[in-house]
DNA sequence: GGTTACCTACTCGGATAACGGATGTCCGAGTTCGCAAGG
DNA sequence: CCTTGCGAACTCGGACATCCGTTATCCGAGTAGGTAACC
């Protein structure tokens, strides 16, 4: 039950171009740099986030990555769904369907009691995620880091080294 | 992000043994063959969970797995960490230490609000699995399906067909 | 009849393949901007 | 000087390899119980 690296990735990046001026779009080759990610594999991730409609994209020079939303607007579970995909992690097969007694007319993701405990367990997670936007998240790094959003803006401005 | 399917093998399972006899050893054969699952691959699922201590197993005739501990003793999150492994789902791999004013004398793990943000929805998860014992689980069922102790018992005893 | 030694059948345990998804890489389609030529 | 057409560079997007973990399988080590021989 290991969560893809692109989860780290796009949050950290999400949470970048929430610093950069907005309408300036920013090319994958520059935030890969940042922390020294591989660029092709970054846009791999950044064309889901695009998907969802996290990102919006813009094609050729001056072209890249832009948030498409206010980061208000942008959850923690947002970003992992899109990433990770809209799945449960706990896969109920319905093994109970091969059982003595099984069913086949009954939906045991819904009635099997363990399958209803995994779910709850889940439920929490997800409530937690979706409780924290990526507005909550920045604030809280300006207040412990207030350097961070100059050091974001300038080195992905246009024209960074 | 996707649980081993071994995950609702091993609840389902030890759910089972909890209503045999205690005391009496099933072997995996049984146990695989109540909801006709591949035995030798349920084994190794088996396995981890006698490593973790939930089951202890007995080799030989008349041997097999049973639990190690009363009911009330085994929660949803023993059973998950002794299939899954007990690191966390969300990967911090502390890209923040390549990026610009990144120190590596700093554990990112615990500094990084984006990794706490993660781990603090992961808590609420494993809180949430840790608050339901087996014992739980086996009364809703009892109470829903009572004829779900004898079905098993009769189906797991030593003569059973 | 009781005891003891052996032998057989049974079970777990770990070592060993096969498959699928995550990871990583590459090139093509489309767009924007700059430039140069013409009016 | 202004307009307009062209070209070149840049960027995303998806198609194509590679690697690692899950899934699946098998055989060997060890044990308990039954059996038969012996006392």
């Amino acid at each position: 039950m290991r969560m893809s690296e692109g989860v780290e990735w796009a949050l950290h990046t999400c949470l970048n171009l929430s610093w950069v001026e907005s309408g300036e779009a920013v090319p994958t080759a520059r935030l890969a740099e940042f922390y020294g990610l591989p660029a092709a594999y970054l846009n791999k991730q950044l064309q889901a986030l695009a998907r969802a409609g996290i990102l919006s994209s813009t094609t050729g020079p001056r072209g890249g990555f832009r948030l498409a939303r206010s980061p208000e607007k942008v959850t923690l579970l947002d970003v992992v769904t899109a990433i990770e995909g809209a799945e449960e992690a706990f896969r109920c097969d319905q093994i109970l369907r091969h059982g003595p007694g099984g069913r086949q007319d009954v939906d045991y993701r819904q009635a099997c009691v363990i399958s209803q405990g995994m779910r709850k367990a889940e439920l929490a997670w997800r409530t937690e995620l979706a409780a924290q936007s990526l507005a909550d998240i920045r604030a809280t790094v300006e207040r412990r880091q207030p350097s961070a959003p100059g050091q974001a803006r300038s080195r992905l401005a246009a024209g960074a080294a």
